[in-house]
DNA sequence: GTCTCTGCAAAGCATTTGCAACTGC
DNA sequence: GCAGTTGCAAATGCTTTGCAGAGAC
């Protein structure tokens, strides 16, 4: 039978975690943790950062966000949460509002799915793109 | 200032929206909407579908979709409304619920964001993917 | 000592883009 | 006629992976 690999608590993963969780509503990217860790460590690679950011969230220490758009996010708070997220800049916010298990009732029973969990992502505009934004609308 | 182009119905957009649009419920990834173009336009390329799907999302004739996972689908419905993925095969149907105001209501004043929309995904099992789990539960 | 982890570099994969020829309108 | 569009191929950008040596326990 199958056994789990035993998870060893290296430098580099400490740093990692250090990082994503310094500010946990910083929701980082796997890039911007990889030129942060890199302060403290700079031999190590993004290759590496990758690795260990998907064992951490396996270990149920970080989050992933995969949000509308391609990159990434980790988020320091492995508990769920909703997010905003700026169209314009791509910026992710915590969105202050609290779970709602009551959108998964509301499906129950209409649908065939075994029905897991729910992702409520807000978009919208953070303040500094609001402002270009009311400068830009007179093209067109 | 600023001139929008004016977009034309080439015989290409014109069989991609009505690949799209065949079946609603599809939510095709754009290298499934290039095979099923192919065999109509056989000389078509991967970039135009994409090209050509950028446009349609942008006259809402058709909406993408950007679930968790990396690849884009796309949905013949241009109408808000939410889906449930499965985690397994990464399948993707509509969830029969209604769109929600009210979530957004929630989070108006607490946020410094203007607030667009919001985005609602279910996360599941389809019922083929729910049998195979329970086969392999014994495993670990 | 063993098995996981690391750095490096190359590969993978969805998507985008530059370009010259083509085609709706 | 001419701006928008196409096919082709190369490029891009994020992420993953193979490998041999290093390190945790």
């Amino acid at each position: 039978m199958y056994n789990k690999p035993k998870h060893r608590m290296t430098q580099q993963r400490s740093v990692i975690l250090e990082e994503v969780r310094r500010d946990t509503d910083q929701h980082l990217t796997a890039d911007e943790i990889y030129e942060r860790v890199r302060k403290q460590l700079p031999r190590i690679s993004l290759g590496t950062v990758y690795r260990n950011l998907e064992v951490l969230v396996e270990l149920d220490e970080i989050q992933k966000l995969e949000l509308s758009g391609s990159i990434s996010r980790f988020d320091g708070n492995p508990k769920g949460h909703y997010h905003i997220r700026c169209m314009r800049c791509g910026r992710v916010d915590n969105a202050p509002v609290a779970p709602m298990q009551k959108l998964e009732d509301e499906l129950y029973g209409s649908t065939v799915y075994t029905i897991i969990g729910h992702r409520l992502e807000f978009t919208g505009l953070c303040p500094k793109c609001s402002k270009t934004q009311e400068a830009e609308t007179t093209i067109v």
